[in-house]
DNA sequence: GGATTATTTTGCGAAGTGGTACAAAAAAGA
DNA sequence: TCTTTTTTGTACCACTTCGCAAAATAATCC
């Protein structure tokens, strides 16, 4: 009996199983964040009860409070996991050392498929919709929406950066401000998509921001 | 005595005197409605009280209703005074035969002037933050929202169609398309401004917007 | 088995919600 | 002065909201 419990058990199976002391969780965590990300990317703040999340998530409120904290402490980590699905669906197209044109192509797609979906009906996306809603007077949220800003902004700007050097790009270009007018492409389709704008006006408008960026398209 | 009450009474003074029959209105329906409208405007739809509402106006709940229906009423009231006002203020921009790229800065200059105002915090676009939110379940609400941001796109339509014909834009462009990439600025101003980006920041991306639409300025 | 620990469940309470009934108030008309 | 008409002010309703306390439950540890 080396370990006490200062370290993980490292039971038999996955991570998943540390068999702690008391009566176990009846849902999942990150499965129930999930599901609270659902209800405030689709109401909003204001509009999402706590007995809406409960229903959604399958816990009673007690159990929500225990575990995530107040309201507004499960939208701050809702939205934080917004965020971080964002991030992992864009890295890789950004990463990605294609056409500048064709890396924006996709970008859009992404965006655009997030925007749309949803059960009842299209959401947007949680940084333009709701966040921003809350950002004025509430000095964490407004961070938060900065940062959902900001973190899109800069990666286009690096992108900008590499197609420069690429020669993709003309030299001329302020690559941190051609970087805004191209979030302000994802900021319209977000606001065009919940208004239920069909998808197919929705990637006329993505092409032709592309196109406007990169410069006129050569052949077609 | 001709004229019974069908027609107006052209009392001697203004034409705020008809003279009706009851207890005195002690609110001015219109001012009132703009005081709505800066709540709605402010907080968005479900985050706004009737007593809120009550407090702005300084009419009491039973006043409110019967002046201008239930909250939903009065948040469309609100909503059409909005773009009422939005339409006066950019009207001339529009009409005016300047340079197109003048008349972009001024549109976008007022847009930015109307997206920082408000006495507690910049209140971005009442079409973008909130009216979208509510667009998604409710119809009505959605057709309103729509229609806001048509407007929008078709006047910069035109205004590219007629930059076209002077000359000033590239026959090449699709001026539909681009009028949809003008408005795409404009959204991100109203996103960007409500998150406490300031206003030079704001001119800067207004500024590369406008060069961007109308090609890099031969100049400067 | 009994003690310990963690979670769920029930239920409550205080405040706030949108909406309305009803009487008092304030004007014009007779 | 008395009636009629319109609006205001008070009070209230049924319902929802968030948050929490206390008890019940289910697991591990000894």
């Amino acid at each position: 009996m080396v370990q006490k419990r200062s370290d993980r058990p490292a039971k038999s199976e996955a991570p998943t199983a540390p068999r702690k002391r008391g009566r176990p969780r009846a849902y999942e965590p990150d499965v129930a964040l999930a599901r609270a990300m659902d209800v405030f990317w689709r109401d909003g703040f204001a509009a999402t009860s706590l007995d809406t999340l409960s229903a959604a998530t399958g816990m009673n409120r007690p159990s929500l409070y225990g575990a995530f904290g107040d309201k507004r402490d499960i939208y701050v980590k809702a939205y934080e996991r917004y965020r971080e699905r964002g991030r992992q669906r864009m890295a890789d197209i950004f990463a990605s050392d294609r056409p500048l044109r064709e890396q924006l192509r996709q970008i859009y797609a992404v965006a655009i498929d997030m925007y749309v979906s949803g059960e009842d009906g299209p959401r947007g996306c949680f940084t333009v919709m709701t966040a921003t809603s809350e950002a004025v007077f509430d000095p964490v949220l407004r961070e938060l929406a900065v940062s959902g800003l900001d973190e899109m902004d800069r990666a286009f700007a690096r992108l900008f950066k590499a197609a420069q050097a690429k020669g993709e790009l003309a030299a001329t270009a302020d690559p941190a401000l051609l970087a805004q007018l191209a979030s302000a492409a994802i900021h319209t389709l977000a606001v065009r998509a919940r208004v239920r704008v069909p998808r197919k006006d929705l990637e006329a408008i993505a092409a032709a921001a592309a196109d406007l960026i990169c410069g006129r398209p050569k052949d077609r």
